[in-house]
DNA sequence: GCCCCTGTTGGTAGCGCTACCATTCATTCG
DNA sequence: CGAATGAATGGTAGCGCTACCAACAGGGGC
């Protein structure tokens, strides 16, 4: 016996659409997925159909009939790092043009969040994921290559990709900046470093790299926190690594949040930059070049790895083996006033 | 005949966890949704055979068989506006300890681009929507009127929600920060706007009934644009506004980037704040607190306001009438020194 | 004792769509 | 000229789950 009421709330169907073009569901079907392998004289005929009834496929039951929902799932470790919503406005700009959805979640920086918002979103049979860094824990990393999806570690390169990556060395980006400030005449440079999560811990190291290169290294000179990074905090921090170090003369900050309460206190304190005191950044947002003196910063293209990303896990979707499975989007050092002694 | 393999890929379904628990399918999907209306002993199979199997439900199906998906719409028109962000931050902490995932949209400030992600979330037939300002398109509403899911129009408040309403005036806010200045001593203060956009025409509105009242207002001391903000453009916007008026004593910026620019040109140009030139911005960001001098700001509850959306919402989902449609989370004014002239 | 209520459990029939195969018809080839 | 091929279309049978109803037990009121 037939229901009353359809419980669907009386949205047309598939076969509603089917009904009123004179063809069988399946060509509707087929006419809006894959256009091409329908007659043009039907197509036009469907087409008209489901503009007459203002027909919108239901997403879920497209999921459940084909074992694939078209949602890219991403996870990102904060929504508000500005690093990372940027990354997430060139997934969704890349993605716009097409028929898949976007699954945010937010790790909070911990691994174990990571893994549990990887099982809800693997529930829904992702086209593809995407995840930041690449120092995913083991259950998570075994999850992610049972996946029966593309997957793209972003932020980051590394030598083992789980399947496909986009990023940058922050190793590389931490030395540069370090060196950069070597050269400018900086000899006791602080590292100031907050939350120190992964890719804070390599720009570390690269920054030791560059230190001890020139033989300026002094364990005294780095300070780190694993509070979250905030202007105010680079402000603390910077104090704390005066009155640890009295002779510093410059800083490399982890971030430019960061760099900027270093130079709000120079400016209260009466310390001059870069004459007293040389200030580096770290992500180049748009405020150190406006500000006074302009900082010096390590540009990272976050926007773009965002959409290489969403590029990359499109062709394989497409069945395009990848010419390469890391792409290394490099970075560049913006030398301004904060660091011209000379 | 049975299908050689399944379709699905092999994971548990409801079946293999009911067959192994010995007990009917729809017990299981009673034992997941509505525990209490299961008996303890069979619940406690049904959860060691649920662990046992690592069953995971399937939300798609879920959503094609209840007519619901457990989907949270949000619709913002940026996503890394800080003001966004954080607002986008308490939707998601206010989630996530349900069922409830979230799908999120970037409007790009764009009431056509608005309309089509409506139609796009709305045929998920998510469990709530939120949207914010209240300027939706007439289509918009209509979608969103006829839409049987709560409603939450978040950022501002006005008379007439479609269903529910969190935020605060920015007309007050634009109007309090504009008076206090006034009180401050500050005679010819300009407007600096960005993007412009409802809430920033309303807080222009503000200052423009706070310099009315005090007998001050001046057009030419009204800067807009339509670009996008930033801090590059504070430090523009305010060389034009002292250009068209140099005897400007004070500016009241519609967001803190703008004022942020304002502060480093003040600084670069060696303009005394809060003496020749008072500064106030809006939102409080972190660093402006932090900043040298200080920047009066309007502090606004973004990460609130995620929430309060959230709390009402799922009330609503519960079957509950709300006391308030609507919620004025109101917004506090933060004296500092950009605007302590005496 | 009978009846009704309530609390617990299960069977059936879809939800709206697509994978898979079957069918049809025109075209090409040996 | 018949068979083989390919393009276009359709029918059937689910995908994994839940709404709806039915069934059945136990308990209280008459």
């Amino acid at each position: 016996m037939r229901p009353r009421t359809r419980r669907g709330g009386g949205r047309p169907t598939i076969s509603d659409v089917a009904r009123l073009a004179g063809v069988g569901a399946i060509t509707v079907s087929r006419a809006l997925r894959q256009p091409e392998r329908v007659s043009e004289s039907l197509r036009s005929q469907i087409e008209r159909a489901v503009t007459e009834l203002g027909y919108v496929p239901d997403p879920n039951a497209r999921a459940l009939a084909s074992a694939r929902a078209e949602v890219f799932g991403v996870l990102v470790p904060s929504l508000t790092n500005n690093v990372f919503a940027e990354v997430v406005r060139g997934i969704y700009d890349s993605l716009s043009d097409g028929p898949f959805r976007v699954q945010l979640g937010n790790t909070h920086y911990s691994g174990l969040e990571e893994e549990r918002l990887l099982q809800v979103f693997l529930s829904q049979r992702p086209a593809a994921l995407i995840v930041s860094g690449i120092d995913q824990t083991r259950t998570a990393r075994n999850l992610l290559e049972k996946a029966d999806c593309p997957v793209v570690q972003i932020m980051e390169t590394g030598p083992d990709p789980i399947d496909m990556m986009v990023g940058f060395s922050h190793f590389d980006g931490g030395r540069a900046a370090t060196t950069h400030m070597i050269e400018a005449g900086y000899n006791r440079i602080g590292f100031l470093g907050a939350r120190m999560d992964p890719r804070s811990q390599r720009r570390l190291a690269g920054y030791r790299a560059a230190m001890e290169a020139a033989g300026l290294y002094d364990p005294r000179l780095v300070n780190t926190t694993p509070v979250p990074s905030s202007v105010s905090l680079g402000r603390d921090l910077f104090r704390d690594a005066l009155a640890r170090a009295p002779t510093l003369d410059g800083v490399f900050c982890n971030n430019d949040d960061l760099a900027l309460g270093v130079l709000f206190e120079c400016h209260r304190a009466s310390i001059a930059v870069p004459q007293k005191i040389g200030i580096s950044g770290f992500n180049d947002l748009d405020m150190m070049q406006v500000a006074f003196p302009s900082v010096t910063s390590v540009t990272t293209h976050r926007y773009e790895i965002g959409c290489q990303a969403v590029a990359m896990a499109r062709a394989a979707i497409a069945g395009e083996r990848p010419e390469e499975r890391v792409v290394d989007l490099g970075f560049d050092l913006k030398l301004r006033e904060s660091t011209a002694r000379r």
